[in-house]
DNA sequence: CAAACATATGAATAAATGTTCATTTGTTAA
DNA sequence: TTAACAAATGAACATTTATTCATATGTTTG
């Protein structure tokens, strides 16, 4: 049997089951990335507030930048990234563009932050 | 009655009623400040890869930092933040410090994740 | 007590991120 | 076609954040 050049804690045979475990179930690199990319979506509060107001209704940028108190201009910069990431879809409505939920997932994501957050 | 200021889209009373909807739905700003801070804590690979590995065992920070093969300071200043928001608890046992999952809620929000993600 | 080990932490640095401002693109109406 | 409006975009700036390095804290063993 080959040395082990990586012993830690004094422990030996829980180190080799560790490894063999997490190598199993760690997800790839790629799912890995796209999985903290998409909770950094979340990660921001402009964000959020744009999600809540889509869970009630599908909306037009300018009435967004108003019902939150911001520039069009910054909340036209995050729903590209809600879009690039597929919470947000978008349709265009004469010289509007309305932004809806793309995905019911987004609603069960929030709630489960929610949760964990009223849980203290 | 008293003029709008605030026009837009030309939309007048969907406007009225959007905004009286979100004022009632979307939370206090601390909430939403707290899921935002909640949601950045998932938004890096090394933490979600420590919490896939806290998924299989509870687990000192050697052994943390030899598997995803990092250095202890770096695990260990990541291991402050998944702590202080609660999704990862710790004990003492002799020389070493066991971390493990503090909440199942951990688990539903990151599988969460991974259906959005392999829903494309 | 001193030495060795496991972990935590503060300061520094590089990289990522959100907002603003100015401008551009695309649509409608005159 | 020109003017007016809605939205998107690029550059710049300030802030946040992850990692590294050096060091401190806490525990066990000799």
């Amino acid at each position: 049997m080959a040395e082990k050049e990586t012993e830690c804690c004094e422990s030996y045979e829980v180190h080799e089951n560790l490894l063999k475990i997490v190598n199993e179930t760690m997800p790839a690199e790629t799912e890995l990335y796209d999985l903290a990319e998409l909770f950094k979506v979340f990660g921001d509060s402009t964000r959020i507030r744009i999600l809540f107001v889509l869970f009630e209704a599908e909306v037009c940028v300018c009435d967004l930048a108003q019902v939150l108190n911001m520039t069009q201009s910054a909340i036209s910069h995050q729903l590209r990234i809600l879009k690039q990431n597929k919470l947000v879809k978008s349709r265009r409505e004469g010289k509007s563009i309305f932004y809806s939920l793309a995905d019911e997932h987004v609603r069960t994501i929030i709630a489960q932050g929610c949760d964990h957050i009223e849980e203290t």
